[in-house]
DNA sequence: TTGTACGCGTTATCAA
DNA sequence: TTGATAACGCGTACAA
C-alpha cells in the first residue's frame, strides 16, 4: 500500500497492449490470444493490479452487488460502552448464569446467510446496512446508491425514504404483509402457522385458557401472528382475548422482563399457556418462569415461533413454529436478480411454508414423528 | 424503476443550479445557501434521485465501505438441494431431535456484527464475501475492488492472492497468529485461555487423563489451543499426547461423526477429560456422548472453546473459553480505518482477553462467583 | 484478435 | 455562494 494504485493504463502500458484489451483479460479472456493473456496477467501480478469496481459500476451502469438492510435489535450503546479490549488476557469464573442473551439475532442472521449465499450464485456481492440512529437515511441512501437492488426486511427503512429509493432500483421486502404497496415480497406463512400451533394446543393438549404474548406495535409479523392466534380460538369456541396480556420487544432479555412482570403481577394465575409472537420473546419468558419455579409444561404451556436454534436447545425445549429463514433471504434475492431482468412484471407476492415444530414446551407427545 | 434514473444534471437543470451545486447539496449542505438548498431539495424528491455510489467512489477514489470475507463451513450444496420454496404452506410434526445444527456458524456471525457496528459509526457500508467455489479468487477480488479495506478471518483468504490484493488495499486479519507477515492483526489469547482452562481441569478436578480434540489441520488457531493444552499438562508433570485423538471440521456435525468414531471404537476408555479446539465439535460430542449413555461430566469431562451461545443452553452447559468475538470485528474495523488515515506505521497485533467459563460440563463448583 | 474513442456520474479545484 | 471544468478508471461500440 506504498505504491499508487496501478489502473488499466499501467498495465496495457507495461504489456504494450491496449487497455481493451487488458479489460477483456478480466471481462472475456477467450477474446483474448493466448500468448498476449500470459503478458498481460504477469503484468497484473507484477503491479499488483486489481480493477476499480467503482469504475467498472460507473461504465457498466450497474455494481455486480445486491443491498441488505435490516433492523438492529441490538443495544449499540451498551455495546459501545465496553471499552475496546479492556480486561485482563485471562479471566476465571464460575458462569452460573444460563439466561445471557448476547444481543444477536439468529433470525436475521439466517435470513442474511440465505442473500449471500443466492448472491454467491449468482456472481452477486452482499451489502449490508442497519438504519439505526440519526443517521439512518443517509445509511439507507449510501446503499441504495451502492447497488443494483435492495432486500430488506420489514421495518427497516422508513416507507417515504423506501419509496424514495425505490425509484432507482428495485426493493424486495422480507417478511411484513402487502399492503397495497408495490414492492415484491417474500414471506413466510405466519398466520397459517399461528393458527396450527394454536390448534394443537387446543385440540391436543385440552387448553382452554391461552393468552398471547405480542411483539412491537409495528411489527406486521407480529400483528399477523396474534390474528393467527384469535382465529384459532374462535374456531374452537374459545373465549378471545381482545389484546395481547402483554408486549415484548422481540428480543430475549426483553421477554424476561415480560416474564418478571406478569409473574410480579400474578396475571398468570388460571392461564394454561402462553402463545409468544417470537422465540426469543418466549425463552426469556421461560428463563423467569424456570427461575420462578413454574413448571412448563405441567403448570403453564409456552409456545415461540421462528425456530431458532436456541428454541431447540433450551429447557424444556420449545415447541414453535420454523419459518425457513435460509430461504427467505436466497428467495429475496433471486427476486430481486429476476426483477433487475425483467422489470416490468408485476409486483410479486411469494408465501413459503412454515412447519410447527412440536417439542416439550407444550405438553407431552407420543415420540413417534409421522 | 421505470424512470431513467437522472443524475447530477438533470437535477441540476430543473433546479436552475450547476451539478457542482448539487453535488455540495449533499457533501456540504452548509456552503449552500438557503433558499438553493430548498430548491435542489425539492428537485430531489421529484425526481427520486440518489446519488450514485460508483461515481463517487470513482471520483473521489474511496468507497467508503469495508469489506469483511470469512470461510464458509455450511455445506451450500445441501442447502442448495433444498428446493425453494417447496412444501406444504403449513406442517405439523413432532420434533424429538434436539441435536439439528443449523449450520449456522455464531462465532463468525458475531464477528461480522462487530464489524457493522464499528464500521456504522464510522458512517462506513459493509461489504460481506464468502470465497467458496470454484469462483473464489473472482470473489475476494471483486470485493477487494470495491472496498477501502479489506478485513479477513484466517483462513479465508488464499495467502498469494491476500499478498496480491494487499498492494492495493489495507488487510486486517482476524484470528491466527502473525508468521512474519505483514497484515494488522487483531486475535484473541487463545494459548492462554486454553492453558487455564486445562489447567483448571488438572488442578480443581484432580484429571490426568486428558486428550485433545482437534480442529482443521490448517487451523492455526486450532494449533495454537492444542499447544496450550499441551503446555498446561506439561506444567502439571503429566504426559502430553503427541497429536489430538482426533480432528473434527468445527462443526457441531462433525463433531457428532467425531463423536460416534471415539465411542465406537472404545476410544475413550480410560480417559477422564476431552478438551476440545471449539465449542461447535464438543457440543457435537456432547450430543453423541448423552445419546450412548456416557455421563458428562462424571464419566468424562468435556470442554469447548469460543463461548458461542448454545455452549451456554446445552445440556450439561458446556464449560469453555469465551473470545470476545463482537470486539474482534469491532478492533479489527477500528485498526482498518486507523490504516487507511496512517498507511505508514508499522502493522500491529492485538491480542484480546479472553474469559474462562466454568460452567457443568467440567465438574461441580462452588456457586459462588468470585 | 486488437485498438480507438467516447461515455458513465460524481468530486474537487479554481475562478468568478 | 456559485459555476466551469478537469480528472477519476473502466466498459464497449466500432473500426481496423
Amino acid at each position: 500500500m506504498v505504491e499508487k494504485t496501478p489502473t488499466v493504463y499501467d498495465v496495457a502500458e507495461m504489456a504494450g497492449v491496449s487497455i481493451a484489451t487488458v479489460s477483456r483479460y478480466f471481462r472475456n479472456p477467450d477474446a483474448v490470444r493466448e500468448s498476449t493473456r500470459e503478458r498481460v496477467g504477469q503484468v497484473v501480478r507484477d503491479l499488483g493490479y486489481v480493477p476499480s469496481g467503482s469504475a467498472r459500476g460507473l461504465a457498466a451502469r450497474r455494481t455486480g452487488t445486491v443491498g441488505v438492510c435490516f433492523p438492529s435489535f441490538d443495544d449499540v450503546d451498551r455495546i459501545d460502552a465496553r471499552r475496546l479490549g479492556a480486561g485482563p488476557p485471562v479471566r476465571v469464573r464460575v458462569d452460573t448464569d444460563a439466561h445471557q442473551d448476547t444481543g444477536s439475532d439468529l433470525y436475521i442472521a439466517e435470513v442474511v446467510r440465505g442473500t449471500e449465499i443466492e448472491a454467491w450464485r449468482h456472481g452477486f456481492a452482499v451489502m449490508i446496512a442497519v438504519p439505526r440512529g440519526a443517521a439512518a437515511h443517509n445509511v439507507v441512501e449510501g446503499l441504495a446508491g451502492r447497488v443494483d437492488g435492495l432486500v430488506t426486511l420489514a421495518r427497516a427503512i422508513d416507507p417515504d425514504q423506501l419509496a424514495h429509493i425505490s425509484r432507482r432500483i428495485p426493493v424486495v421486502m422480507v417478511a411484513g404483509p402487502r399492503d397495497g404497496d408495490v414492492y415484491d415480497h417474500v414471506t413466510a406463512n405466519n398466520h397459517g402457522g399461528m393458527v396450527a400451533l394454536t390448534d394443537h394446543l387446543i385440540t391436543e393438549h385440552r387448553l382452554t385458557r391461552l393468552e398471547f404474548v405480542g411483539g412491537p406495535e409495528d411489527s406486521p409479523d407480529a400483528q399477523v401472528r396474534f390474528e393467527g392466534f384469535t382465529e384459532a380460538m374462535l374456531l374452537a369456541g374459545l373465549g378471545v382475548p381482545e389484546r395481547p396480556i402483554a408486549r415484548s420487544d422481540f428480543t430475549r432479555v426483553g421477554g424476561r422482563e415480560t416474564g418478571r412482570l406478569l409473574l410480579a403481577e400474578r396475571r398468570l394465575e388460571g392461564i394454561d399457556g402462553l402463545v409468544c409472537a417470537n422465540d426469543q420473546s418466549a425463552l426469556g419468558i421461560l428463563d423467569e418462569l424456570t427461575a420462578a419455579g413454574v413448571r412448563v409444561p405441567q403448570d403453564l404451556a409456552v409456545t415461540g415461533f421462528d425456530g431458532i436454534e436456541a428454541s431447540n436447545v433450551s429447557t424444556p425445549r420449545l415447541s414453535t413454529v420454523r419459518q425457513p429463514m435460509v430461504e427467505l433471504g436466497r428467495l429475496a434475492v433471486a427476486q430481486l436478480l429476476r426483477r433487475l431482468a425483467e422489470p416490468m412484471t408485476e409486483p410479486s407476492t411469494r408465501v413459503l411454508g412454515v412447519e410447527v415444530l412440536l417439542r416439550d414446551s407444550c405438553g407431552a407427545h407420543a415420540t413417534s414423528t409421522p
